[in-house]
DNA sequence: TCACGATGGATTGTATACGATCAGTGATGA
DNA sequence: TCATCACTGATCGTATACAATCCATCGTGA
């Protein structure tokens, strides 16, 4: 008889955090427990475990007996998520300098490059993948895994959160991508790697700034 | 009736949790879903979450149909646990250090005076537990929740792979206690939250490499 | 009209039951 | 003697059932 591979607890996970990470879960929204279970054609014990975890992550916030309800773009968490994120983030990126192969960095710059011509037709969603998958590389090869787990839970609860910063605050796509290239530039130049930290951190903190900045002058007095 | 506050998989979670934390769960100890539940005198569902919360920090490990078993004292793992906490913690504390009130950095130079009196008697358990305590304060005022969360897994997951690097270590003790002094220095003089980071991260790092300097040289040889 | 309490539906929390899977043990045959 | 295989006990994975709890709605009385 086919056995899954992989038990319903599991797929349960995977298909919500999914969910969760391509936005069909908006924040605010209500996880029934017992929808979820129909959607995936099990019982709601394997469900239960799977928003537990989820709970754990932070990702959705859990009440009892009442539910899990997906977490809410509240300003202020963003704002610990992001700084949270550049801090690891940054320590991650200067960890991986050192190893990070010459095909990669070739990528990347190849990468960023793309993102510089697609902004003179600027659609912020196919930016934000583009930017996703530059960090990724520059991080990935972080020789620490319990680091990397941590940004990339952070990317995941980022992208949970809210849809993306370039949505939002598109002039910021120009500055990002020229602070690409200086990145890529230090970890090409060999730079001391608290130097990379700092730059790799300060980028992050410079769109959560452009965010938050943002959000003070709201789009009405545009 | 006698309606429990919070829910059984919670007590169950807290319960493993502290068995960690105060050691009496062993690093490679089996967790059999059905001993905890009797324990406990609750079924093994709560008990399957719970245990699916420590999986997702990291403090055990699982295995499809095979079960849960407490994580090891890996030199690897310890040394990628110290290396992370080591970058949260110091943001952690360099976050925490403007806010913190004076009563609060009082309380720690005279917890780091006791921990100076008590080398002369030197008790690897005691003073762990008066270190653990001394970094609480400094972090603890840290305003971003998300991180301050971290740095408390962090610690919880550091004291269930190992007993203490003081009882493996003792002469970095005094080295430690010196430190401190430092790091509170720093704190009291304002000096550029850079600086504190830097020294709060390098604090745990000497420790870790005092740690690793002393795995290469087995007992043995002393 | 408004405040307040009862009621019912929806949802979660947990126990129990049973099939699926794994690890160890002893028997069998070469 | 040794490898192989069937068997068994222990444990996990999940479905189902039911109690506990919450939330919204409606009715009642002032």
């Amino acid at each position: 008889m086919a056995v899954p591979a992989v038990s319903k607890s599991e797929r349960a996970y995977e298909f919500l955090l999914q969910q969760l990470a391509e936005g069909s879960l908006t924040p605010g929204h209500r996880l029934v427990l017992g929808r979820v279970a129909e959607q995936l054609n099990c019982s709601v014990v394997p469900v239960r475990e799977a928003v537990r975890r989820l709970e754990a992550e932070g990702l959705v916030t859990f009440q009892r007996n009442v539910g899990a309800t997906v977490q809410g773009v509240d300003t202020e968490l963003m704002l610990h998520t992001m700084e949270t994120l550049s801090v690891i983030e940054g320590a991650a990126t200067a960890l991986a300098a050192g190893i990070i192969p010459a095909a990669d960095i070739a990528a990347a710059r190849k990468l960023n490059a793309a993102m510089r011509c697609s902004l003179a037709d600027f659609s912020p969603v196919e930016f934000t993948a583009m930017n996703t998958q530059f960090h990724a590389i520059l991080y990935s090869h972080c020789p620490n895994p319990h680091i990397l787990d941590l940004v990339q839970r952070g990317w995941v609860r980022l992208n949970s959160i809210r849809s993306s910063t370039f949505v939002q605050v598109p002039q910021r796509a120009h500055e990002s991508v020229a602070e690409h290239d200086a990145l890529l530039d230090l970890i090409d130049s060999k730079a001391p790697l608290h130097t990379i930290e700092r730059a790799a951190r300060n980028h992050r903190l410079n769109t959560l700034n452009a965010y938050l900045n943002q959000q003070q002058q709201p789009p009405s007095l545009l």
